[in-house]
DNA sequence: GACCTGCTGCGGTCTG
């Protein structure tokens, strides 16, 4: 948005939307200087003028807030007390980011702006609550404090209110704090004595965004309107670069020749493999404004503090700074102002933590380690590079892969990190990306919501509960039975969550009012407690605190390197102080799930014989050898090989039906693994795999409750472990597995394999070479 | 075989 001479109102092309809002607000824009409307702003406005329900979506950066609240400011009218406008926002962050944006702007069209999270000060929060009017913009988990603390006092808040906005709606969509948001918009509607207050959700472009407008108003999608943002991306380059990990040399060799060359990867450091990424990303990075994503946090220590050494070693002032969600806010919005402010290159070594549309600017390239998560994933981390006009996005994928050795896993010849950034890089380049989770049960969600409700009303009748949870809310697919089993587990625990009275009101248990006084009962999802890490009196980050901490042990972080003084349990303070040497901490974590999609994107590839331009030559003679190993391993025919003492199952299918294969395996006395793209199963040969997946594609195999019984440690959710067996595994069945794909995932691994009938001649794995 | 997000109100003491 550049100054111009031209005001918008000077151009009949812009009059369209540019009319149809207030005065105020078309003064506001020509303040700006702004020479026309974005093009999703110019569709917009009508669109939200016209009132009912919206999503807007377009790309980060194209305008999509004042897209929004131009057409809100200009249609909110009326003197009455209360918020007229509230904007839900998934970050503080993003809440200050947005507050500095619109407060000219909704001060022009007189409507306060308040702002309202965890860091605003007790009194504005108090001021903004005595006398609410205009703009809010909230987390979620404050809007449930509002509801909770302010009980029926909170009315006059919200009976007034025109509109709720959305912010960064894709961040909700599919997860638990999104079921969480959609009941308290439910919630803040029966408040208010309303059937709908219009909401306008703003998004990034995804796939489908059905999906989207489903999200914004469950079992009501189809009434929400879409508008899309056309904005031309701009052009990619794609690269995908190749590193091979020498083998590991046997023992006795590591220790007569230690520091050999090529000896075996060692986590101080000496991988070679590592080594060789580490100085391309310097070579490569150096000098301009980047993002790196290494996949997880140990690796975002790992790669900042070996990239940081490099430069020392240069005698060139250090560009690589470290950016993941255990550094302290502090350090983390230092980074995010260099990248966005400092004309000096930078590079930040980051998570997911800079996925979202946290502002720092355009930057010149985005690398990333490994395949990384999802297609979405890897759009929304390329949205941050070639943003300005005629600057192309630049995308690098760094892949290691183990060198082929006699003692290899035959299954690992197929590089399948390699073969899954193919698939994922064709995905995205395709126009596809995963649609969200199928809707599941949410139980602990519904277990957090229906105390919430208890506090917020100081008693309700079940009915009356169901039918604002589940009846007008996002727990549809709970009927008024499995409520009942649910209100029946609340009470029957040992220390009851509720109670009834006499005149059939529900009730806290004391359970119950021990959940709901917590600090942490605002939000709906679990943090493990941490330790802090104190170096001369300043938060570093923390840790978690299952990692196991001794004064004198050494360990990156903050991409630098300390030594550990004191443990302070009590405290939970780890104090540390620079050393020279360490490794980077452990942190806990599993993998999320990879969709069905992807993983036959990738069968096509290792089956197929084009060689896309974007590998590099490590890359194409890795994919030339996986091919070969392909075909080898006998995949094309069949999807069963043997290695060692078990069979390998390779059905190319997402996890959550690769888990309900294995769930249907330990039901039918297999002891399977489900890796990330095949079941293990030990102890078995092919002729009697066979026998069994026969069996399943036959329809005779255990019921989905059995299933979900055979499903390890099934409790995941904060409030699951409130729930009987029954209900846990109702949940496990909704949102865990996909029983109606079991028969067809058996009969693919048998069908592709009917060359090799029970009996044949079993294609052997060689471990020999 | 990963990551990320959030948080009230009250009563006490201190300061200008």
């Amino acid at each position: 948005m550049t100054n111009s001479p031209r005001s918008v109102s000077d151009r009949t092309s812009s009059v369209g939307a540019f009319g149809l809002l207030s005065e105020p607000a078309r003064r506001w824009v020509e303040r700006q200087g702004w020479t026309s409307l974005r093009d999703v702003q110019e569709r917009a406005i009508p669109a939200i003028l016209a009132g009912g329900d919206v999503v807007v979506s377009a790309r980060t950066a194209a305008g999509k807030t004042e897209a929004a609240f131009l057409p809100l400011l200009t249609k909110v009218e009326g003197d009455a007390a209360g918020f007229r406008i509230v904007c839900v926002s998934p970050l503080k962050a993003l809440i200050n980011d947005q507050a500095n944006r619109l407060e000219g702007l909704a001060e022009a069209c007189g409507h306060p702006l308040h702002r309202w999270h965890g860091d605003v000060s007790a009194s504005a929060k108090r001021r903004a609550r005595e006398n609410p009017s205009g703009v809010v913009l909230i987390t979620p988990e404050s809007l449930e404090a509002i509801l909770l603390r302010q009980g029926v006092h909170a009315r006059p808040l919200f009976a007034g209110l025109q509109a709720v906005v959305v912010d960064e709606l894709h961040a909700f969509i599919g997860t638990e704090r999104g079921i969480h948001l959609q009941s308290l918009l439910t919630r803040v509607e029966a408040i208010a004595g309303r059937d709908r207050i219009d909401r306008i959700g703003l998004s990034a472009t995804l796939g489908d965004m059905a999906l989207a407008a489903d999200c914004l108003r469950p079992g009501d999608g189809p009434s929400v309107r879409l508008v899309e943002g056309r904005d031309a991306g701009n052009v990619v380059k794609v690269q995908i670069r190749g590193y091979v990990r020498p083998t590991r040399v046997p023992e006795d060799a590591i220790a007569s020749s230690r520091h050999a060359p090529g000896a075996s990867p060692r986590e101080d450091g000496s991988d070679p493999a590592f080594e060789a990424v580490v100085s391309d990303l310097g070579r490569i990075l150096r000098g301009r404004t980047n993002l790196l994503f290494a996949g997880s946090r140990r690796n975002v220590e790992a790669y900042a503090d070996a990239l940081t050494t490099a430069c020392g070693s240069a005698g060139v002032p250090n560009e690589f700074f470290a950016h993941h969600g255990n550094l302290s806010r502090a350090h983390r919005e230092e980074v995010e102002t260099r990248l966005r402010d400092d004309p000096r290159p930078s590079t930040a070594v980051a998570t997911t933590t800079l996925e979202l549309g946290i502002d720092i600017g355009d930057v010149a390239a985005v690398a990333q380690i490994g395949p990384g998560s999802s297609v979405s994933s890897l759009r929304q981390r390329l949205g941050r590079s070639g943003r300005r006009p005629g600057t192309s996005a630049e995308l690098r994928i760094f892949v290691i892969e183990d060198e082929d050795g006699p003692a290899a896993h035959p299954i690992d010849r197929l590089k399948l990190g390699l073969i899954q950034s193919m698939a994922t890089v064709d995905c995205m380049l395709g126009g596809w990306c995963e649609p969200p989770p199928a809707a599941g049960l949410h139980l602990s969600t519904l277990v957090h919501q229906t105390l919430a409700l208890i506090v917020q009303t100081g008693g309700i009748s079940a009915k009356a509960a169901w039918a604002i949870l589940c009846g007008r809310g996002p727990f549809r697919s709970v009927d008024r039975v499995r409520y009942a089993a649910l209100l029946r587990c609340m009470h029957e625990a040992r220390s009851p969550l509720v109670e009834q009275a006499p005149g059939g009101q529900l009730m806290l248990g004391p359970g119950g009012e021990r959940l709901a006084s917590g600090h942490d009962f605002y939000a709906v999802f679990v943090t493990p407690e941490e330790y802090r890490v104190v170096h001369g009196g300043q938060t570093l980050g923390t840790l978690p605190l299952d990692r196991i901490t001794l004064p004198g042990q050494t360990m990156i972080f903050v991409g630098r390197r300390w030594r550990v003084l004191e443990v302070d349990a009590d405290a939970r303070v780890i104090l540390v102080e620079p050393t020279s040497a360490a490794m980077p901490p452990r942190f806990d974590g599993s993998a999320g799930p990879l969709h069905d999609h992807v993983v036959a994107e990738m069968r096509r590839i290792l089956s197929g014989g084009d060689v896309p331009t974007y590998l590099d030559q490590t890359a194409r003679s890795m994919l030339e050898g996986a091919r070969h190993a392909y075909r080898e391993l006998g995949l094309e025919a069949a999807s069963v090989v043997e290695v060692g003492t078990g069979v390998v199952l390779v059905p190319w299918v997402g996890t959550r039906k690769l888990d309900t294969l294995a769930a249907a395996l330990v039901a039918m006395q297999h002891k399977p693994a489900a890796r990330r793209h095949f079941v293990e199963v030990d102890g078995c040969d092919t002729v009697r795999i066979r026998r069994t997946l026969a069996r399943i594609a036959g329809g005779d195999h255990p019921s989905d409750a059995a299933l979900a019984s055979a499903v390890p440690s099934p409790a995941i959710a904060k409030y699951d472990g409130w729930l009987s067996p029954d209900l846990m595994r109702a949940v496990v069945i909704s949102e865990r597995l996909e029983t109606a794909s079991l028969r067809e995932t058996a009969s693919r691994v048998l069908a592709s394999g009917t060359d090799h009938e029970p009996g044949d001649t079993p294609h052997r794995a060689g471990t020999e070479t």
